[in-house]
DNA sequence: CGGGTGTCGTAC
DNA sequence: GACGTACGACACCCGA
């Protein structure tokens, strides 16, 4: 299909400005706005498109000021830095081969608009190239907009709901409504996007937004009546015209051919080292930049500062002066190759462009093998006046031999990521023997933080450079990329540099302590590759459905609302529990029946099931929230979290994430997608596997109750699970008196509810809440409960009583979890302390039962050529991806693997399923 | 606009 | 005060 690029040049010039620090080149010349809109510009033609414009404004007035004198009224003149670039710009969009338009008396955003919808009306592929988002109103099958500066693209109904809840054809309605501060568009006071998408779920139009001005009730409702004379001016101000009267057709805007010559000078003359490199075909950079004569140097020094008082006492001797150099050529690196080599083990540590290890492209690594020396070798560092890098692909080369001998030890701080990284630009990494944030966990998980500065901090009395001194933060943060290479090799080599001291450090005492070397040397150490794989293999999610789901649940959610609008009387943001209580119970005079911890009325579940019998609203609020749950959280983020390069979603799993030894899911969290609700688990439905595979899920049957019956050696309860009873069900008859076969629902579900309850250390009030009973009921049911397991109490009170003499409870493998107000702090936090103690080695036991299967079944799987991947894991259950041939192979050799992680006093018993997707394989 | 806090809700 | 471990969405507030 043909494709027409327009690229809104003046939205870029002014956001590169912003976002960008203000660079100048070695003349002095400003460069940083134009080094954005350069970047961005390569990007655009990566995809050569057969058609493109580069629009800015022209000088001049147009129709809008004549319609509204105060129009951009507001706007300050144009800093002088940033016009200085904007006639170097045009040069190299003119060298690029990009025709250029300026046209009077519209603005840029109006040629683009007519240039649009001519394009789309030929059957033109479109794509608008803004970070401005006006341009929404423009979407339409044929034209999607791009940011190319966030990456984000706009090209469906879909997703201009997704992002400003409202369709395409209302977008100027909801800028009328909001209005526009730096265009000094008047709208309405206080109406933001969140309000002005509200009123247009319910009314459709801006027009019917001002019909029905009188029902608004409120402040807003006040003010919307107030703008009720500016708001059609506001809303012709806010639309695009797409009738301008043009002199040329898309025709005129064909890609010509670069005018590399006149590229390679300017290139040079601004300093865009990587823009060169590409013009010369990725090649190392040639004569036009400085001669890559450079030498490692040596000394970019520093002195450690003393520890503070808060911190504990330092080893004087490790706070030496630093001599960290910066590799700029293969001399170097090879000398740095063999010191590392002979030194049999050193810390290393990645430096990339973004926290995501799977889209992060390598910037620079840095290495140290004895404390106070360490070197950082940059690879892609690009900005105005770069000194010229080794190749990456040649350094990595050089390195490979290192970096995948198994013999060499390699240290790292969360070095999961620095794996994934390195694979990622063909390095397998071999020899990873050490982490120091798994040293840390392992030896003090629950009661310290296990980052890299804090680490620092407490274990060695150091203050590390900050990422945010050379990166900076929020808006004005640069990639890593854009750092000096001065002030990277003081960030990076300092990094490894505390590795290794940490490494030390941390070894020693770990190795004080034989009862928790095994937890890490043998499930922690192990469980890194295996993780770093289970992440890499991601999982296939079907976009579509979830984006359908997602459609569905807003018109579900659209009539909810448009129900509770006409139950309240006036419209309210259903998403505020601060307007939901106000409503329900200040003007409905409703029941405060449950407080939030604060002591404040709340609006949680609870708080409104005990309500929704005095009146509809409450339920109808309920059935709003569980669906605005699923869309907010699932059906709309998921598709938007897959990866382009791999096509599959991948999560993050934080190794020491959970004191308990559990992992934690994130970016995106898959282990709390839902399955209790029909609703919920339909989004199940798109977890996917390709076609000829399937989706096989493997789960442990109850193994925090069959824990609990190994710790407490309770004979009742070890003998109810010897004889694969239903759990719940003998407990009921236990507690009950009752035969197996004589036991009710409701007995068994009180049951269940005590036995998850003793495990998370529940007293009578919490059980008598969960059941609807009374406190004394609840009270009777878990006096009977112990008489019938008496063991399961002494467990408990070993527990606490070893928690408050020790400080710490331990797994059956050994993992400590410390509990630092065990026996200070308030009376609550002791409390709280005390559950935690009495959960902590079900909880984590069952953590290092599913870590050993997994490093078990990783070691199987190796061998088998990908004929099956695993590919989640949900704290009791493994998914795996596998070929449909496969299958019965999987299960058997995954059952086993799972069931003998653990010798325990009863069997480990594991459920599957297999299907197509991931809810029919439970 | 970004960070921090409060509240709510999903999983095991 | 009253059920353990997580992550994350949204609203709201504050300060730049």
């Amino acid at each position: 299909m043909t494709r027409l690029v327009l690229i809104d040049g003046s939205s870029y010039l002014y956001r590169a400005f912003h976002a960008l620090p203000p660079l100048t080149n070695a003349g002095g010349e400003p460069t940083g706005a134009l080094f954005g809109v350069v970047n961005m510009l390569r990007a655009t033609l990566k995809e050569r498109p057969e058609y493109v414009a580069f629009v800015v404004d022209a000088p001049g007035k147009t129709f809008r000021d004549e319609l509204y004198p105060e129009y951009k009224a507001n706007r300050p003149p144009m800093p002088d830095d940033l016009r200085a670039q904007v006639q170097p710009m045009c040069e190299v969009v003119e060298a690029l081969g990009m025709p250029i338009l300026r046209v009077p008396g519209v603005e840029a955003d109006d040629v683009i608009g007519t240039l649009a919808l001519a394009a789309a009306a030929e059957g033109i592929d479109v794509t608008i190239s803004t970070g401005d988002k006006d341009f929404a109103q423009l979407v339409r099958p044929g034209v999607a907009l791009v940011n190319t500066m966030s990456g984000t693209r706009t090209d469906s109904d879909e997703a201009v709901i997704a992002k400003f809840g409202v369709r395409p054809d209302q977008v100027v309605d909801l800028l009328a409504l909001m209005g526009d501060s730096v265009d000094n568009i008047p709208g309405v006071e206080k109406c933001g996007p969140k309000t002005a998408a509200k009123w247009l779920a319910a009314y459709d139009s801006l027009g019917g937004v001002m019909a029905s001005a009188g029902e608004i009730k409120g402040k807003v409702g006040d003010n919307l009546r107030a703008a009720l004379d500016r708001l059609p001016l506001s809303r012709e101000l806010a639309t695009i015209r797409t009738d301008v009267e043009l002199e040329v057709g898309v025709t005129d805007l064909a890609l010509r051919e670069p005018d590399v010559d006149t590229l390679r000078a300017l290139y040079a003359r601004y300093g865009f080292v990587q823009a060169l490199k590409e013009l010369d075909g990725g090649s190392a950079a040639n004569g036009n930049v400085p001669a890559k004569a450079t030498i490692a140097r040596a000394g970019s020094g520093f002195v450690a500062p003393a520890a503070d008082a808060d911190g504990t006492a330092p080893d004087p001797a490790l706070a030496i002066e630093g001599r960290y150099d910066t590799i700029l050529d293969a001399a170097a690196l090879e000398a740095w190759i063999t010191r590392l080599r002979e030194a049999g083990l050193f810390a290393v540590d990645t430096e990339t462009d973004s926290l995501d290890p799977l889209r992060a492209n390598l910037v620079g690594i840095s290495f140290s093998c004895e404390p106070g020396r360490a070197a950082y070798l940059p690879l892609a560092h690009d900005y105005p006046g770069a000194p010229a890098q080794l190749d990456r692909a040649v350094a990595l080369d050089l390195l490979r031999p290192l970096l995948e001998d198994p013999a060499v030890r390699k240290v790292g701080q969360n070095g999961k990521y620095d794996l994934h990284v390195l694979r990622r630009h063909g390095v397998a990494v071999a020899g990873y023997s050490d982490d120091t944030l798994l040293e840390s966990f392992v030896l003090d998980s629950g009661r310290a933080r296990h980052d890299m500065d804090s680490l620092a901090k407490r274990e060695l009395g150091y203050q590390t450079v900050a990422y945010t001194d050379v990166a900076g933060k929020g808006a004005k943060q640069i990639p890593f990329s854009q750092v000096a290479i001065d002030d990277a090799t003081r960030y990076a080599a300092e990094d490894a540099d505390v590795t290794l001291r940490l490494h030390r450090v941390l070894a020693s005492r770990l190795e004080a302590e034989p009862g928790l070397r095994p937890v890490y040397r043998d499930i922690e150490m192990p469980l890194v590759e295996v993780l770093a794989r289970v992440e890499a293999n991601g999982v296939l999610l079907d976009g579509d459905e979830l984006r359908r789901q997602g459609a569905a649940l807003g018109r579900r959610m659209l009539e909810l609302q448009q129900r509770a609008t006409e139950l309240a009387g006036r419209t309210f943001n259903l998403d505020s529990p601060k307007q939901v209580c106000a409503l329900l119970y200040d003007e409905l005079k409703l029941p405060t029946l449950v407080k939030t911890p604060k002591g404040q009325p709340s609006a949680n579940e609870e708080a409104l099931e005990a309500i929704a019998d005095l009146h509809e609203l409450p339920r109808v609020i309920l059935d709003y929230r569980s669906l605005a749950k699923l869309r907010g959280t699932y059906t709309d983020k998921l598709p938007e979290m897959v990866n382009p390069e791999t096509g599959r979603l991948h999560t993050s799993y934080q190794q020491a994430g959970a004191a308990t030894g559990r992992l934690a899911s994130s970016d995106p969290n898959l282990q709390n997608i839902p399955i209790r609700t029909e609703d919920g688990r339909r989004i199940r439905t798109a977890f996917v596997a390709p076609p000829g595979r399937k989706i096989v899920a493997c789960d442990y049957s109850q193994i925090e109750l069959r824990i609990m019956a190994h710790l407490s050696g309770d004979a009742g309860l070890v003998a109810a699970f010897e004889a694969g009873a239903d759990i719940h069900r003998a407990t009921a008859a236990e507690v009950f008196g009752r035969k197996l076969d004589e036991v009710t629902g409701d007995e068994r579900r009180a049951a269940k509810a005590i036995n998850f309850g003793l495990m998370y250390g529940m007293g009578a009030f919490g059980l008598a809440r969960n059941l609807g009973i009374s406190r004394a009921e609840a009270q009777d049911y878990i006096a009977l409960y112990f008489s019938r397991y008496p063991g399961v109490r002494d467990f408990m009170e070993r527990t606490r009583a070893q928690a408050r003499e020790q400080g710490y409870v331990e797994t059956v493998f050994g993992r400590r979890l410390y509990l630092e107000y065990i026996s200070r702090g308030t009376q609550a936090q002791r409390a709280g302390a005390e559950r935690a103690a009495i959960n902590a080695p079900m909880q984590g036991t069952a953590a290092d039962i599913i870590k050993r299967a997994m490093v078990s079944v990783d070691a199987w799987l190796a061998g088998q050529a990908g004929r099956a991947l695993m590919i989640l894991q949900v704290h009791d259950e493994l998914v795996f991806e596998c070929e449909a041939g496969f299958v019965d192979t999987l299960l058997a050799e995954v059952v086993a693997r799972m069931t003998g992680a653990a010798e325990l006093k009863v069997p480990l018993v594991v459920d599957s399923g297999v299907g197509d997707n991931w809810e029919q394989a439970h």
